[in-house]
RNA sequence: GUCGGGGUAGCUCAGCGGUAGAGCAAACGGCUCAUAAUCGUUAGGUCGCGGGUUCGAAUCCCGCCUCCGACACCA
């Protein structure tokens, strides 16, 4: 019986191009975990898109005088280009500013208000003087009241460490242009967080399957709920859908009360673009859907509480009735079943910081390295359980001697043996008990390693499926099949076949962590179709006459299955070529010079 | 400051109550079909520091040092 599993992407924020310590937090493994599951027959929607209001985009669109929406715009394709040509395999990757997202918003903001969850009070805010636009506080410096510090910001002094208000700071200035906020009171929309407390302490109580620190993190922030603001005194973002807002242009609705909405309008915007508008309802108002989400360690709050409090506020009388209530009109909307959280990756020992050129986009890696290369490395040396560090040479080590010699070199020596010698898979003659042993162990790799992954433990997915494939190398060695046949041409073919067998197995256990490498590994044996794949961009226009490109794909044409696959006896093979570039070690001196040409 | 998470072999990390693990790097040997790739063997650690609980602690508890993150108007 087919599970559906929703797979829920942290949004990419627009205001500029992502380096790979985002893709490593969110978007390799939400790919691997939607992959395998589909492999597995499962039915998976992955949705996700840009995050693209808030303050941030509006002062980046002032510095380079572009309206928000070109600023959004811009960096939604470029975001959309570097998950397109990694591979990550959305369903759905779509933004925060479409027709569809705002009328969904909207509709949650109407329900929630409507029940008493949101409450309005008056606050003191600061605003820029020349803009008056809201200053968060920590665009807000100023002289700290405590120790004289001169850079204080309007939260934090950063040198004596007190929390502070903007109100506190001596003579407080904007971080944007210099000039000093006007502090004056307007009336904001709160989410009612401590109605949700008991409920929510409860929910997350049960939740013993969620990795420690996300569990004990958020039992831990409910002690101390607050009512939320979810509104700032902003041009750019989703309209408050009340009649006395609904026309000004000085008051929006919060970016992250917006943005985890996203997981849902995006839900229902992909049920409408293939032409089942109700087909949202299978993973959100089915009790036996199981939601995963996939971020960086900095947004757990947001998706254990927050998120989930919305959740649970728009269902508590029965119901989401969105554009149309439907079958299961009066199932609630599904909870998260897993809050998977990535630790963070540093570079070079340093802090990822656009600002001071410590980093290195998606998009520049993949014009200069493979996206499996990547997709390797993030996975076996990424941040899934502590922060760690990426550095040029440790990329190269584990590309040149993991990935290339243990895995592509395998490959190549089968295939290039084969191809030699007979050109198509051969038959082989008795299985000895070696070769039915080695078989074994390779065909049981999908059991564990499928056990791995919904386990959301990648690391040590990939390093059993690695371990097998030199488990395979062992095997070559001390068969040496290449000196048998000059004396028993039909036990080589049999040592070859059982090899291919093990490296076509192998190639389906790849799939999920690097599907580019196995599509061709696919080829080369001699199949066609695709295991899993291909992504494509689709445009839709909206009723208010705009339009939108957003990354999908037609993934029910794949023909990959998670067991160990079928290889027919006399198949010819297509000439092969190996599966991974070797890198230059020269490349690290390069790397880091280029880094330190951009240090600012 | 409060809260959370780290500190384990030269490097990157796994283990999280029962005689210290992997990969790479190192040394030696085998093989030479394969992108000089592979295979085997060896060596390498008082598991941040101090105390405690336990028959037994890298693993649990307390204190300290140190790194990272969150702390609610950055997202």
């Amino acid at each position: 019986m087919p599970q559906h599993i929703l797979v829920a992407v942290a949004w990419p924020y627009a205001n500029g191009p992502r380096h790979i310590g985002h893709v490593a937090g969110f978007g390799v493994p939400a790919d691997i975990f939607a992959r395998y599951h589909r492999l597995a027959g499962n039915r998976v929607l992955m949705v996700s898109g840009t995050d693209e209001h808030g303050t941030p985009i509006t002062i980046v669109a002032e510095r380079e005088g572009l309206t928000p929406r070109e600023v959004a715009d811009r960096y939604n394709r470029v975001i959309a280009d570097d998950l397109h040509n990694l591979g990550l395999s959305y369903d759905l990757f779509t933004r925060t500013t479409t027709l569809n997202h705002y009328q969904v918003t909207q509709d949650v903001f109407r329900t929630l208000f409507s029940k008493g969850y949101i409450l309005r009070q008056e606050t003191l805010g600061a605003f820029s003087a020349t803009t008056g636009r809201t200053l968060p506080d920590r665009y807000i410096e100023g002289t700290c009241p405590i120790c004289g510090y001169t850079e204080a910001r309007g939260d934090q002094c950063d040198n004596c460490g007190s929390q502070l208000d903007p109100t506190d700071l001596i003579n407080p200035r904007s971080k944007i242009d210099g000039s000093p906020p006007v502090f004056k009171t307007t009336e904001h929309f709160f989410l009612d967080l401590p109605a949700f407390a008991d409920r929510l302490q409860q929910w997350i109580a049960k939740q013993e399957h969620w990795r420690p620190n996300v569990r004990s993190f958020s039992l831990n922030f409910i002690k101390d709920l607050k009512p939320r603001p979810i509104t700032r005194d902003l041009d750019w973002g989703v309209p408050i859908p009340l009649p006395e807002y609904e026309h000004r242009d000085d008051k929006r609705i919060y970016v992250w009360f917006d943005a985890v909405i996203g997981y849902l309008s995006a839900s229902i915007e992909w049920a409408h673009n293939r032409g089942t508008p109700d087909a949202w309802r299978d993973w959100w108002q089915n009790r036996y859907a199981r939601h995963f989400y996939f971020m960086g360690k900095d947004n757990i709050v947001f998706h254990t509480i927050i998120w989930p409090a919305q959740l649970m506020g728009v269902s508590s009388d029965g119901y989401y009735a969105g554009s149309a209530a439907g079958a299961f009109a009066e199932v609630s909307l599904q909870l998260p079943y897993n809050v998977v959280s990535s630790e963070f990756l540093t570079m070079e020992g340093k802090k990822f910081s656009s600002s001071r050129g410590v980093v290195i986009y998606v998009k520049d890696f993949l014009s200069r390295y493979d996206a499996d290369a990547l997709r390797y490395y993030l996975t076996i040396a990424g941040p899934e359980n502590q922060d760690t560090d990426f550095t040029w040479a440790e990329f190269v080590r584990r590309n040149n001697d993991e990935l290339v010699a243990t895995w592509g070199n395998l490959v190549n020596r089968t295939l290039t043996n084969v191809h030699r010698t007979f050109g198509a898979v051969p038959r082989p003659g008795a299985l000895q008990e070696g070769d039915q042993r080695l078989l074994d162990e390779v065909e049981g790799g999908f059991a564990g390693i499928g056990a791995m992954i919904e386990d959301v433990r990648f690391k040590a997915a990939l390093t059993e499926a690695m371990r097998l494939a030199a488990q395979v190398n062992t095997y070559l060695s001390e068969q040496e099949p290449w000196k048998v046949i000059k004396d028993d041409p039909e036990r080589a073919a049999t040592i070859w076949y059982v090899a291919l067998r093990c490296v076509n197995s192998l190639k389906i256990m790849f799939t999920p962590f690097l599907p580019f490498s196995s599509q061709r590994l696919h080829e080369y044996l001699g199949f066609d179709g695709y295991i899993a794949g291909p992504l494509e961009f689709k445009e839709y226009t909206e009723d208010d006459g705009r339009s939108h490109r957003v990354l999908t794909g037609n993934y029910g044409c794949w023909i990959g299955r998670w067991e160990p696959p079928r290889l027919p006896v006399g198949q010819t093979l297509r000439q092969p070529e190996p599966l991974f570039k070797k890198l230059d070690e020269k490349i690290v001196e390069e790397e880091l010079e280029r880094m330190r040409a951009g240090l600012k």
